[in-house]
Order: C-alpha cells, then structure tokens, then sequence
DNA sequence: CCTACCGATCGGTAGG
DNA sequence: CCTACCGATCGGTAGG
C-alpha cells in the first residue's frame, strides 16, 4: 500500500523519465496525481527534492544489486552482475532513465556527490574486471580499460531500449557470452 | 567565415547538449550570442527549429562518416567504421551529444522522422556484422543480435565520456579489438 | 539588430 | 488538500 508521497515519487520518475526534468512541470505532477498544483507542497519540499530522491534511490539500487552477487569464479561473477545491473534497468526502467539521464539537474552539491557515487559504482565495475584478470580468468594480454567501458557502455545504454517485461538474465548472458570470446572466436590463446 | 546563423546554430549545441533543450532559453542563446533575445529571431524563427537543425546535421554527419569507410576485408571495415563513427563523436561532441539525448524533445512529425533515420544507421551497423558474419569473418554461433547492440552501446554512450582532442583511431581500435576477440580469448575455433 | 511588449506558464507560498 | 495568489521567466512578436 503506497502512500501518496511514494506515489508522487513514482509519477515524477516516470514523466522525468518520459519528458525530462526541465520538461515536467509542477502542474504536470499534480495533474498525474489528480490534485491541483499547490496540494504536492504537502508531499515534497520541491520539484529538485524529487529529482534527488530519485537519482538516490536509483543509485541504492544498482549498488544493491551488486552486492546481492555470490562470490564464485572470476568470470561466472561478471555475468551474475550484468544480470544484477539488467535486472535493475528492466525493473525500475524510469527511474534507471532519471539516474543515468536527468542527474545532470541536481543542483549542487548533490550534483558532485552524485558523480562520486557514480563513480564508485564503476569502480566496482572495473575491480569485477581486475579481478577477473588476475586470477587468470581472462587473456593476459587484456586491455582492461577498454573492457570496462565496453561493459559500462552496455550497461549504461540500456534503459533506452529495455523493454518492462524483458527476459533480462537471457539478454544479460547474451551480452557476456559475446564480450568473452568476441565475434571472431580464434582469438589468440592466453600464454 | 562563419555566418551568424552558423555561429548560433553552434552555440544551441553546445548549450542544448550541456543544459538540454528545455533547460536552455531563449535568452541564455542570446546573451551567448552577444544579442538582445528578440534579435535572434531574424536568425531562427524558433527554438525548436534550431532543435531541428542540428539533429539533422548530426544524422548526415554520421551518415556521411560511414559513406566514406572504404570497401575491405570484412572485419577490417568494422574496425573502420567505428573510428568513423568516435571521429564524429570527438569532433562534435555537442552535436553528437544533442543527436543522441535531446531529439525527443523534436515536435512530431520531425520526432517520428527522427527515429526513421536513426533505425537505419543502425540498420547499416547491422548490415556491416551481418555480411561479415556471412563472408566467414566471424564465427558461425555468433549472436549477431547481442553483437550489434554492443556496438551501438559503445557509440551511443561515447558521447558521454568523450574528451575533445582525445586519439579516437586509437579508441576505436582498442574497442574493435575487445569486441574481435573478447576479454577471454580462448573461445570455440570456428567450426 | 534593438526596444518594448504580449499572454502563458513557471516553481512556489499563504492561509485556510 | 484547496483557492488564490506571488514575482519571475518563458517563447515569441511588432515596429522600427
């Protein structure tokens, strides 16, 4: 049972999502909540409080999802998180689109903090990675960086053609079975 | 020599693509362009025709970028491609970054036009995996479905993390080379 | 290219 | 949660 401030939340991801943060206005809110324009001041402080929550919420999300991946072998593991960060996306579509798109509006500082925590998410990407190579589950001669903007770009793209009801974990292994033998499949042997 | 018309063409994408489009008034171009607001209207006769313009011009830059990779060995020619395709991105990353974020806020029917030509961009990319894999340059299980969205990931989030002078031959190559022979490179031998 | 202006809408507030 | 309102700004126009 939602409460209407986690209504209002909601409706903001999705018209954020759909027309942009500097594209909705207070009045499209509060038409989509059937209220009129100064009723949502009881549900937030602002509009730039809304976006916010949402890219907030959003991050929470994807580092969650990250932590809910079981250790196991190097290589299995990127997969299990391209599921996790997939699964994300397809599950919260609007608000992946608000995080990965709308941040950019956050007045600062959350703007700064925003990029941070960003950021620190895609190290965990890149140590995924590091890992991976160093206990020998990837080619010796890898270049990592590549690989993890490869893998990010993927990722980070992903709301724009993800449909709700996709079937994420296959789309996910599709993804990791392309990045680790490539589309030539004669690659040289690791040494 | 260019004409103020070009100047502010120029100066919409870079203040679309950093403050997007409803973030960006009429007055912020006027007061970039040295002008009082109603003047710029004897140089566009609107915001969203300036919208229009570029996402135009984007589409033929990108168009025209893969025109010009020469005919070759299928493989090579991806390879090709895609540091045709990053040029286009470094040497007009306001551009590339309103083509990419900001054509949906087009009025229709330019929107739905929009989506026309950008379906067949990447129906070329496909075209471009799809021979290669018919011609025996990759491998006969390749998923060329997953393989063609990793690739359009990887150029349509370029524009995202793009620097201006950045060495995008080299980019692209280290790119083409991940995605040949993937991070584990030992994979299945054509059959 | 400027000045002066238009009606509409913006995010937000006061008082109930 | 509503009505009534605020000053500021929006994209755009008229007339020069």
């Amino acid at each position: 049972m939602a409460t209407r401030r986690e209504e209002l939340v909601t409706v903001a991801s999705r018209l954020f999502a759909e027309r942009g943060y500097h594209g909705t206005s207070m009045a499209d809110l509060a038409e989509a909540m059937g209220l009129q324009k100064g009723s949502l001041y009881s549900l937030t402080e602002s509009k730039q409080e809304l976006l916010v929550v949402i890219t907030r919420e959003g991050a929470a999300s994807f580092h969650a999802a990250l932590d809910a991946v079981p250790d196991g072998e190097p290589p299995e593991r990127i997969r299990l998180a391209l599921r996790a960060h997939l699964g994300v996306v397809a599950g919260q579509v609007s608000a992946a689109t608000v995080f990965t798109r709308e941040w950019r509006f956050l007045d600062e500082p959350e703007r700064t903090a925003f990029r941070a925590e960003r950021r620190r998410y895609e190290e965990r990407w890149r140590e995924l990675l590091q890992d991976a190579a160093e206990r020998g589950a990837l080619r010796s001669d890898l270049d990592i960086e590549a690989a993890v903007l490869l893998v990010l770009s993927a990722a980070n793209w992903a709301y724009t053609w993800m449909r709700p009801g996709a079937n994420t974990d296959e789309l996910a292994d599709r993804f990791f079975a392309t990045l680790l033998d490539g589309v030539r499949g004669y690659a040289t042997r690791p040494s």
